[in-house]
DNA sequence: ATCTCTGTTCACAA
DNA sequence: GTTGTGAACAGAGA
C-alpha cells in the first residue's frame, strides 16, 4: 500500500521500540529480502539501541547506536509493525527485532520490499547523503518542476509523475490524483503541463495526506479521487459529476480518471 | 485456471 | 548519452 504517507504512518509504527535496546534479531528465510547482504549481517543490530526513524520518499532509514543504520523499503506490500515481545514470526516476517517490551516486524509477503543494513559513524550512510529534494522542501522549486517537465515532455504526465528522481514519494493512486486534481487526462504530455500548477497540487495533497493517512491512516477528504479509484463502480466525486470512473492501464500501471472532468487529449 | 496489484529494475528501442 | 517502454520479479486474493 505504500506511498508517500503511508511509508510514513509505517515508519512510525516502530516507535514503541524507540530508545530500547535489541535483544534478539529474527531474520527469514528468504535471502531474495536482504538482496546482497548476507541475512546473518543484521545479527548485528543485537546489543544496539533504537534510536530514530526517518523517510525521504518512499524510504525509510532507521538509526541506531553503535552507528549502525538500516534503510528499507516496502515495495508493493510491505508493512512495519509491532507484536508482543515473544511474536512468533509468521511466513512474511522477513526481519523482527525484539526487545524487552516489544517485536519489530517488518513483514511483507510479497518480495519487493527490501532492507539493508550499513554502518557509518554518526552520518547518515552516503546513499542518504546525494537524494533529490522532497515534494514538501523549499528547494522543490517551480524551476525544478518546470525544468523536469521540459526534459521528459513527451511522457505521459501519470507515468513521469512515477519518477522517483524528481518526484519523490508519489506512486499509482498519487499521481492519478494529481491528474485529477489538475483536471488534465493522465495521458497528457507532461511537456504541456503548468509546472506551477502541478507544484501546488503536488505539495497540497502531500501536505494533506502527511496530515490524515501518515497520522492515523484517516481518510483524505471526500472530494479527493483517491477513496473511489480502487473498486469497480466508483463514481466521480466532482461537484454535480458523478461519472462513472474509468480504468485503464497507461505504461504498465492502472490508470483512473473522470472522462468529464479529465477529457481525453 | 486466470487475472490483478499503492513498486523498482533491467534490457532494449528510439 | 538520454529518454521511454514492457517484462520480470513473487504471492495472495478475486
Amino acid at each position: 500500500m505504500p506511498e508517500l504517507a503511508e511509508v510514513a504512518y509505517y515508519a512510525a509504527q516502530w516507535n514503541p521500540g524507540l530508545s530500547q535496546k535489541i535483544l534478539r534479531v529474527h531474520t527469514g528465510p528468504k535471502p531474495r529480502f536482504f538482496r546482497n547482504t548476507p541475512p546473518s549481517a543484521f545479527a548485528a543490530l543485537a546489543g544496539t539501541t533504537y534510536r530514530h526513524a526517518r523517510t525521504h520518499g518512499k524510504n525509510m532509514l532507521f538509526e541506531f547506536s553503535d552507528g549502525l543504520w538500516l534503510s528499507g523499503h516496502l515495495g508493493m506490500t510491505g508493512e512495519l509493525l509491532t507484536g508482543p515481545p515473544e511474536h512468533p514470526p509468521t511466513a512474511h516476517d522477513h526481519l523482527v527485532l525484539y526487545t524487552k517490551s516489544t517485536a519489530l516486524i517488518f513483514r511483507d509477503f510479497r518480495m519487493f520490499g527490501c532492507v539493508r543494513l550499513d554502518e557509518s559513524p554518526s552520518t547518515p550512510p552516503a546513499a542518504w547523503q546525494s537524494l533529490p529534494p522532497e515534494i514538501l522542501n523549499p528547494q522543490f522549486t517551480t524551476a525544478r518542476v518546470a525544468g523536469a517537465l521540459q526534459r521528459h515532455a513527451r511522457s505521459p504526465l501519470k507515468a513521469f509523475l512515477l519518477d522517483q528522481a524528481w518526484f519523490p514519494g508519489v506512486g499509482n493512486w498519487m499521481a492519478d490524483e494529481v491528474c485529477y486534481q489538475l483536471q488534465l487526462n493522465p495521458a497528457t504530455p507532461s511537456g504541456t503541463v503548468d509546472p506551477a500548477a502541478l507544484r501546488k497540487v503536488l505539495r497540497a495533497i502531500c501536505q494533506k495526506s502527511m496530515k490524515t493517512i501518515a497520522v492515523d491512516w484517516s481518510d483524505p477528504p471526500a472530494t479527493w479521487l483517491m477513496p473511489y479509484r480502487w473498486k469497480d463502480g466508483g463514481l466521480c466525486p466532482g461537484k454535480n459529476c458523478g461519472t462513472a470512473l474509468v480504468r485503464e492501464t497507461l505504461r504498465g500501471r492502472t490508470a483512473c480518471w473522470c472522462p468529464v472532468c479529465q477529457p481525453g487529449v
